[in-house]
DNA sequence: TACTGTATTTCGCTA
DNA sequence: TAGCGAAGTACAGTA
């Protein structure tokens, strides 16, 4: 009885609408479109004037306020808000709270067109692949894409400082940080490679007589990143996103 | 009569749910709230399997994928993207299609449970305060805060290269380059500023014998951070977060 | 259109 | 819990 997949109100009364919204809440994904004024305070303040939108609450607390038009909700309040609904001066006025960072969020109604509550079983998560850590790994497997004789050092991603892709060594022995993007990269991919060469540099795996290399990886670059990658003497090496990476993340 | 506020249909026929998205598609938004599968190829790719999920389409073409918990929708298309309805073995499947970059996406349902047609009229727009452009708006009009004698450079932030906070001159002539955070700061700005600072030594405004400055002004500063920071000569001044920063972004 | 930097980024992982 | 960096980041602004 109580397990139906949906239900809504249409052009409810206040009361009706409270009563709906208090029932669901927590543990079915409520909806309200109507017309209403919304106001954020918190890591910055905003405000939104009268309009149609669409709230959307889900049982983890995550409030959603959606205009018709973009990707990104205009309003929100991240997983693990506690919310409200209330009555003020005969409108519905939902109120969302949040305490660290603290942040209160509100919605005032003047209209309230439609309220929905629905039961969503769900057990499955997303499988991504093509992610930045499958192309590392592509690339520990197949060292010689990197260049003839290039060694990758086993385990030694993790540096205490960063994470470094691929770290290794070249056919003359010189340590070689891989800095690995999916994407064409700007400046700020040449200035990571910078930190990290620099990092290692100072400290392991450091003949001090050797300068160490750095290697970007990537589908393309800017000209501006460019520049500074040649400034700072590093090396860029295309990366086909097309390549196949397709592989398990389990032991990596 | 096609101005109603809504439209729904409650476990559907595929027939029925078909012709309702696609009388409202592109003008109304649509939601589809059933059992499904989803998949996405395109920048990377991704599978999802059956579970029950809210799907959300805009007139600008955005399309989202929400499952039952996170702010972030599961899968999606941004604005612009085109999308297609139609009756796969007795389902309704949902195609949608982006040219640039190239990357499609497609849900195939078990089930409909609720197919919701919402016309949303709003025209207001999202007034946000406390960004950080605001920040460096205070800071052009309270240059004292920086230290006795900073005075910044008009219209200088953009130089080309990138957009510095502010530009400035110390009381002795140095040129003075600031950024501004308006949170907690991680390595990341020290190596922003750092950027700038080369930027600004290698370029204009330079008197090759004198050492820009660099100043880091946020709430408050991450370890790790600080020394980087330290370790290239730059300073950072604490802006307290709830300092009155409330100002007309207009003439900036 | 491409490039750049911000974001109430969100999210996940690690110390 | 804080810190750190990635993201199919999205988004706005500028050249």
């Amino acid at each position: 009885m109580s397990e139906d997949k949906f239900r809504f109100l249409e052009s409810p009364g206040v009361r009706e609408a409270l009563d709906l919204c208090r029932w669901g809440s927590g543990w079915r994904l409520m909806q309200v479109f109507g017309e209403c004024e919304v106001w954020y305070e918190g890591r910055a303040s905003s405000s939104l004037g009268l309009g149609d939108r669409l709230i959307v609450i889900k049982p983890d607390g995550s409030l959603l306020v959606h205009q018709g038009w973009g990707r990104e909700p205009v309003n929100w309040q991240p997983p693990g808000s506690k919310h409200s609904f209330s009555e003020s001066e005969g409108r519905l006025k939902i109120s969302c709270y949040r305490s660290k960072p603290k942040e209160v969020l509100e919605v005032h109604f003047s209209e309230v067109y439609l309220v929905t509550s629905l039961l969503m079983k769900d057990d499955k998560e997303l499988v991504l692949n093509g992610s930045e850590l499958e192309y590392s790994k592509w690339i520990h497997e197949n060292p010689e894409f990197i260049e003839e004789g290039f060694q990758p050092i086993k385990k030694e991603r993790e540096t205490g400082f960063g994470f470094i892709d691929v770290l290794g060594k070249d056919s003359e022995g010189r340590i070689v940080v891989v800095e690995v993007k999916r994407r064409r990269v700007g400046p700020e991919a040449a200035s990571q490679l910078r930190r990290y060469v620099n990092y290692i540099s100072q400290t392991k795996h450091h003949n001090k007589q050797e300068k160490v290399r750095g290697v970007l990886v990537a589908p393309s670059i800017t000209k501006k990143a460019k520049q500074q990658l040649e400034s700072e003497g590093f090396e860029f090496i295309t990366l086909e996103p097309q390549k196949e990476v397709r592989t398990t993340l389990n032991d990596f």
